[in-house]
Formats: C-alpha cells, sequence, structure tokens
DNA sequence: CCAATGACTAATC
DNA sequence: CGATTAGCCATTG
C-alpha cells in the first residue's frame, strides 16, 4: 500500500507543500501577495512561490486565487477562465477588483501571524 | 551539474 | 501607465 507512494508518482517538493499550506492560512475575504508568502516561508524565492501555487494540484480547494502581486495586481491565474475566474472566486469572497486591481488592497491585505513579543519562553 | 523557465518585484525609459 | 531590463530562487530537462 505504501510501496506506490515512492515509485512512479509525481511527488511535490517540500517546498511546494509548504507553499500550499501558507494558502491554506488566508482567511476568507482576505488576499495575500507572493511576497508575504515567501517571507513566511523565510525565504526570498517570489518567483519559486509563484511557480509552486501555478502548480497547486488542489485547486481551487486551496485559496490560490486569494494570492495577488505585491502591488495589488491580480496576476496570473490557471484555471477555469484564467485570471477571470479568478477576480470572480475573489468577488465570490467579497473581495472587489476593478481594472484588474485589488479595490482597498492594503486593507484587504493578509499578512502572516508573527512570533508573539510575550511569549514566556522568548529566547 | 548546467541551462532554461516561471501565477514575481523593482527600477528605468 | 505601458514596455523593457535586471535580479531573484526553486524546479525541471
Amino acid at each position: 500500500m505504501l510501496q506506490r507512494c515512492i515509485v512512479g508518482v509525481k511527488m511535490a517538493t517540500d517546498f511546494q507543500r509548504r507553499v500550499w499550506e501558507a494558502l491554506r492560512r488566508i482567511p476568507r475575504g482576505r488576499v495575500t501577495t507572493y511576497g508575504e508568502i515567501a517571507r513566511y516561508l523565510g525565504t526570498g524565492a517570489v518567483r519559486a512561490v509563484g511557480t509552486a501555487v501555478g502548480k497547486n494540484p488542489d485547486a481551487p480547494a486551496v485559496p490560490c486565487h486569494r494570492v495577488v502581486r505585491g502591488d495589488g495586481t491580480i496576476g496570473q491565474y490557471s484555471g477555469g477562465e484564467g485570471v477571470p475566474t479568478k477576480i470572480a472566486l475573489l468577488h465570490a469572497e467579497g473581495v472587489r477588483v476593478a481594472k484588474g486591481r485589488v479595490v482597498a488592497f492594503e486593507e484587504r491585505l493578509w499578512h502572516y501571524p508573527s512570533q508573539s513579543t510575550t511569549s514566556p519562553s522568548g529566547s
């Protein structure tokens, strides 16, 4: 049973799994940027993040459509009708998009939780 | 291992 | 604001 997991199966890299997991952390009605994900992963591989998101096999089960570019523009999307579908999904979650750009982008922008400064066992 | 690619970003024209 | 160049890192052939 487990044998088939180690042969003849396209396996994603750990990097991609971390990216997809980061996508699941995005709350509904919010958006994030590739740069934020890269920072969350602790790397500057914005390009690699975008590629990993595009290879997301569980789309749109994973909110990959909540990821936009750093300047608030929609960016790209692979699936359905492409970018139009990405915008449609965002609208379905309450995120307004105009001229291929997220309305009130910085207000809708989601930031990943940072380590609590009130941590009792802080270093 | 090397070369090419990509759902990006920033700077310049 | 649109087009171009260069830098970036992981994936893929």
